[in-house]
DNA sequence: AGCACGCCGACT
DNA sequence: GTCGGCGTGCTC
């Protein structure tokens, strides 16, 4: 008898465990396969990790699993099961967390598979191939059908692995569930010439036609459907009416590349050379790839992935998924055509399906995608490439907080695969390490385009309020943006998140009040009466009017919405077009893409918005970004808040205004000699980090320790209250005689109440993982153990606080 | 987590 | 008498 032992898609910590199923005479079964079985009076989903002859425990009845519901490819592979038991041990995560992080839910169905044999590539390769002889058997077999059922093939003696072998060439199409994958004909669209748009009623409709018109030669109908363009049914319709003409162009063996390779400069060579000879020699490092905006990062990506895929090799790239509806896909494909997949949250189930078919069929073995990309399931990884590292969007924001850089660098080890992070603005982390010598680093410094950087300036906000300037808009950026729509330039505000802890800002020096332990900004509290709070140790402290460093009276709360931004903006400019971006206005899905879409139209004269359109926009046509309040970003209740403020206004400033006229930054801000925004100004990477680090080494934070943070949650305060202390003391009397780790008090957490639960945490710093993660473990388990009803307990390892 | 089993109160 | 409340315990 044969056993499996399989991983339940339950998830509970009390049901945490693998269990062991019969498997039924006859199923064909592999580790990674999808299947149903019966638990408890219930049939549930889970996944096989490995198959055995023997059982584990005689005294148990097994019972049998009841089906298999992967179909051919088993959706785990190999390297992936071995991640399962990575996650569980890194992120204190349940199996079916972790599998079903792993595996998006809608790949499991198996569907019937199909091949229809493509003439035209047995026309062009078919005789002179080696496999001459099956060809032309092929040939013979689909003479009376065009498409046959993959048994009736199996039939005729040819093997599974041979009609695997044929779908990679493109010789065969394999149809599954219905998508087709293949890796030669390609649907583009083209519109008609002189179509009458009058006859399209839809907007959709329209806009299409438009933009086809407008590009004046045909789209790839994969990358309009990535891009929410087009839907199939639309196409139909349309060329149902005679208004586009669609078109298969088959694509060539190295992905008729109609993008040639770039002119490398003497930089971009070395770096490409560096990461071929590790692709070369299968040499797992981690290379930190450090250039400016424009200094052609991509292209070096672009360069070692060739490499990658002529030694037989898989690729995966991550970028952050805002910049995933940009050029940079369209790139890839223009490079590399249907060897792309591309994996990212917004697109359609189908749509997933399919490019989820064509990895798993090896016929895509470039991966691009957002940070879930990082489980794609290639099994034969050549290189792994984060663009951006920096970004906080490779951090996943619930269970299991995974960082997709330690994934990443966990399948890279496996792989023997060289990881590159390409940033202009590294994270501390990645920096030390490449300091310490864990990392190497490669630099990009001369800029490919040599656009000239915008003007900065930083207005002085105390110097507004001392003229008695209460609003929002110094006078400043006030005439920056009258000078912007004399000449019918386009501008940009940014303004911080709402729904921001309100801290105190003394309007007259700047200064902020940080907790004297954590060096952390107090937060406004309003419960249960008005205090100052550290999240991090709860320290407390009263409110005050006063302030303590120049004894002026003007301490107050600080923050503002875009609301009242877009009033302001309408007071001083009636008759301008203001366009909102927010979580108001961005609440449907895809509205993001409108708005911006929209602008870029020139629909509108001035943007106002959240940090999130500072990032994947081209801002070509924006010749002013003003940051109306850099202090919201640098007084964050969060020991990143000043690299996080870096970051953002480097990448404003290497942004802004692209074409003819140089662009201008504005920046607004009550402490205009902060390091972090004099550094930015500069765009002096080096001056930040130098300042940054002691800081951090001082208060025995990342890159120096790791924090670990727990979570309790639950409808009364007290509850959650008392939870957490009963963790703390768990944590205290687990952690005892461990050194350098510091427990800190439970606190209410940052975000202190989230669906009308009260959330309190518990933080702990520690100097390595691996001295305290059996102990972390075991109070965590603890906790679960005994918390009460109603008591929710989450744990995010690493943290990056960003809630 | 879900579901069955089980042991007490107020309904036909 | 029995319908249904949700506390307890188990799931290969
Ligand atoms: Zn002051
Ligand atoms: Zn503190």
């Amino acid at each position: 008898m044969r056993y499996a032992e399989v991983a339940v898609l339950v998830r509970a910590r009390a049901v945490d465990r693998l269990f062991d199923y019969l498997v039924p005479e006859g199923m064909e079964l592999f580790a990674g396969d999808a299947v149903e079985v019966p638990f408890g009076a219930q049939r549930v989903e889970g996944y096989v990790l490995a198959l055995k002859d023997h059982a584990q425990d005689d005294s148990v009845s097994y019972r049998a699993i009841t089906q298999k519901l992967s179909g051919q490819r088993p959706p785990l592979t190999k390297d992936l099961i071995e991640l399962l038991d990575f996650m569980r041990k890194r992120y204190f995560c349940t199996w079916a967390a972790a599998v079903s992080t792993v595996l998006p839910p809608v790949i499991r169905s198996p569907g019937k598979r199909y091949y229809q044999l493509d003439r035209q590539w047995v026309a062009l390769h078919g005789t002179q191939d080696a496999d001459a002889d099956l060809i032309a058997g092929l040939d013979k077999v689909f003479t009376k059908k065009a498409r046959l059922a993959e048994a009736t093939l199996l039939e005729k003696g040819f093997s599974r692995a041979l009609l695997t072998r044929f779908v990679r060439q493109g010789c065969l199409t394999l149809e599954l569930g219905g998508s087709t994958v293949s890796r030669r004909s390609e649907i583009w669209v083209n519109a008609v010439p002189d179509a009458a748009l009058n006859r399209v009623r839809s907007a959709h409709k329209r806009e299409l036609l438009i933009l086809l018109q407008e590009k004046g030669a045909p789209q790839r109908y994969a990358e309009l459907l990535e891009q929410g363009l087009v839907t199939s049914e639309m196409i139909r319709s349309l060329k149902a009416q005679g208004l586009v003409q669609v078109i298969s162009k088959p694509v060539n063996e190295s992905g008729e590349e109609t993008e040639k390779r770039l002119a490398l400069t003497e930089e971009q060579r070395a770096a490409v050379a560096s990461i071929v000879e590790l692709i070369d020699a299968k040499k797992h490092e981690t290379i930190l790839l450090q250039g400016v905006t424009g200094s052609g990062k991509t292209e070096v990506y672009l360069q070692a992935i060739e490499r990658a895929l002529q030694k037989g090799l898989q690729a995966l790239v991550m970028v952050p998924e805002i910049a995933l509806t940009t050029q940079i896909v369209a790139r890839f494909r223009r490079r590399f055509g249907s060897r792309v997949a591309v994996l990212h949250s917004r697109m359609s189930e189908r749509e997933r399906r399919h490019q989820f078919a064509s990895i798993y069929e090896g016929v895509a073995d470039v991966v691009v995608g957002a940070r879930s990309a990082v489980f794609a399931p290639l099994d034969r990884l050549g290189l792994l490439v984060i663009d951006e590292e920096h970004e906080a969007t490779y951090k996943q924001d619930r269970d299991p907080r995974y960082v997709a850089r330690e994934i990443a660098a966990w399948r890279a080890a496996r792989a023997n695969a060289p990881l590159i992070l390409g940033s202009a603005t590294p994270s501390l982390e990645v920096m030390y390490r490449v300091e310490s010598g864990r990392y190497t680093k490669r630099m990009l410094k001369e800029r490919a385009t040599g656009r000239p950087l915008p003007e900065v300036r930083i207005v002085d906000m105390r110097q507004e309020m001392k003229m008695n300037q209460q609003g929002l808009l110094s006078r400043a950026l006030r005439d920056a943006l009258k000078d912007s729509f004399e000449h019918q330039e386009q501008a940009v505000l940014l303004l911080n998140r709402r729904g921001f802890s309100s801290f105190l800002l003394c309007r007259e020096c700047g200064e902020t009040l940080t907790c004297p332990h954590c060096d952390v900004t107090l937060t406004v509290h309003r419960t249960p009466e008005h205090t100052l709070l550290c999240h991090f140790c709860n320290y407390r402290a009263p409110l005050r009017d006063t302030c303590p460093a120049c004894g002026g009276g003007r301490m107050r709360t600080f923050g503002a919405g875009t609301q009242q931004l877009e009033q302001e903006v309408l007071s001083w400019f009636p008759n301008v077009r203001v366009l909102r971006m927010d979580v108001d206005t961005t609440a449907g899905v895809g509205t993001h893409e409108q708005i911006l879409s929209a602008f870029s139209k020139g629909e509108a004269d001035v943007l106002l918005g959240t940090q999130m359109i500072a990032k994947g926009h081209d801002f070509s046509r924006v010749s002013l970004v003003g940051v109306v309040a850099a202090d919201a970003a640098l007084h964050v209740p969060d020991f990143r808040s000043a690299e996080r403020t870096f970051q953002l206004l480097v990448q404003v400033a290497g942004r802004a205004g692209r074409h003819g006229r140089e662009g201008r930054v504005v920046i607004q801000t009550f402490a205009p000699d902060h390091y972090a925004i004099q550094a930015a100004a500069a765009q002096d990477y080096e001056q930040f980090y130098r300042t940054e680090l002691p800081l951090r080494r001082r208060l025995e934070y990342p890159p120096f320790t790791e924090i670990a943070q727990f979570i309790v949650t639950h409808d009364e305060e007290s509850k959650a209250r008392e939870g957490a202390q009963q963790l703390h003391h768990l944590l205290e009397a687990s952690l005892k005689g461990c050194e350098r780790v510091q427990l800190l008090s439970a606190a209410p957490a940052v975000v202190g109440r989230i669906r009308g639960a009260y959330r309190y945490q518990v933080v702990v710093k520690y100097h390595s993982f691996r001295a305290v993660s059996k102990r972390l473990r075991e109070a965590f388990d603890q906790a679960v153990a005994v918390c009460g009803n109603g008591v929710s307990l989450h744990v995010d390892i690493n943290s990056w606080m960003t809630l």
